[in-house]
DNA sequence: TACATGTTTCGGTCACGGTCGAACCATGCG
DNA sequence: CGCATGGTTCGACCGTGACCGAAACATGTA
């Protein structure tokens, strides 16, 4: 009837309860089960595997068997674009699942999306690699200049040595803050880095991210380093 | 069962197929009535009428009711990126609905994205202005500098005679470019003064905007006006 | 006032898809 | 080799929701 993509077929994947609620446990970039994501979905294991399918043909993740288990994660970083608008569309309408409790405070703080830091630590973190000129747009392409390495030396990531093709930088549009934050390899460097240094630790419940007290002044410390390079 | 927004309830409401065609017919920013709505999802105007109050009570649309006339806008920009958003996703996936024919050519070219410019010609604009440096990204948030009067002035567009407290500026997601156009007041404003001028002309069929040979000129002079500033 | 057109409501049908129980396959372990 | 565990397939059930015909409602027009 009309032309473009299909856009029903997707939505509707992600239309069921069960599947979002699967969608969304990985939305933290960790593989999960398939048990595990049936417990995320409140369903049997049956009806997971029928549900996990369907999302796998459909292009919205990935499966990686590795013995008797079967691993999935979000296909691509544009599947997490598309949760991410659609959490900022449905924020606030509808009937809020949970009211807003400590856990949700805690979100809005820090949590990980996808594989990399958001929230408004993730966000603070990105303005001042971008106002002191460690980022750069041009052509709308985020570019890594010689600032960076200097900004990012407390957290010993070094941009230039970083294995992968996929792209370096991208941005991602923060659900809670409605701005940007630093998504793309370096993006996941730096969550890595993070929790090898043991400056922050995952809630293993959610996607929260806890500032632990040694981490709290390393942020402070790289993104006072990427802003005094400002002047 | 778990916490944040209800993904699934909007997702479901994009996933019916009328619904996405009656969505996806509304990118273009123009407002229809319920008939029209119910040709573009091939149901019968009764059929048409639940959908569009399930999107209605759902936030999607919007609806403004003229005498005997029921108007349907999309309710914001936010619900335009998650169309797009899933635009980009199922891209190339799943079976293409109609085969990429000349029109599918015209809509990469140009087309209109809510009420704004995109397509390979949007990108295109949008990249001049920001090179050329009419366009700032300051904190992530996009500044007109005083080379922007300039650049519009073949359009007679002056960006701080615009009505209106909504954004400026703003970038949209570019469905077929993958890179950002110019959205927001302005962005509104630039298509307007083209249709205005007879620079361009929208195809009422679909999406596409057609340039007109006046509008060639034009847009060429407006792209080189904003990067000679580039020097 | 009568009529035409656009829209909505009601009632009823029907198919699709989510769900689970039970059984089946595959892998790892003792 | 047998057992346990994770995962999948099959079959059957059932509720939800899309759909349309008919009719009611609303608004503009002759």
């Amino acid at each position: 009837m009309r032309n473009g993509p299909d856009i029903a077929a997707t939505a509707a994947l992600i239309g069921d309860p069960a599947r979002a609620a699967m969608l969304s446990a990985l939305m933290d970039g960790h593989a999960l089960t398939a048990t595990e994501l049936a417990a995320e979905g409140g369903v049997t294991p049956q009806t997971a595997s029928a549900h996990l399918a369907k999302l796998e043909r459909g292009g919205l993740l990935a499966r990686a068997r590795q013995g008797r288990h079967s691993y999935f994660r979000l296909a691509s970083a544009d599947v997490a674009q598309v949760l991410e608008a659609l959490m900022t569309l449905s924020h606030g309408t509808g009937p809020r699942r949970t009211r807003p409790g400590p856990r949700d405070a805690a979100l809005r703080v820090a949590r990980v999306c996808y594989n990399h830091l958001a929230g408004a630590e993730g966000v603070a973190l990105f303005e001042a690699l971008r106002g002191g000129g460690a980022l750069r747009k041009d052509d709308d392409i985020l570019r890594i200049t010689d600032r960076m390495r200097p900004a990012l030396a407390p957290l010993g990531v070094d941009p230039a040595a970083l294995p992968g093709q996929s792209a370096m930088c991208r941005t991602c549009l923060d659900w809670s803050e409605r701005r940007h934050h630093l998504a793309g390899r370096l993006g996941r460097a730096i969550l890595s880095a993070m929790e090898a240094k043991a400056w922050v630790r995952r809630d293993p419940a959610s996607r929260a991210v806890v500032i632990l007290p040694k981490g709290r002044i390393g942020i402070d410390r790289v993104i006072g380093l990427a802003a005094a390079n400002a002047i």
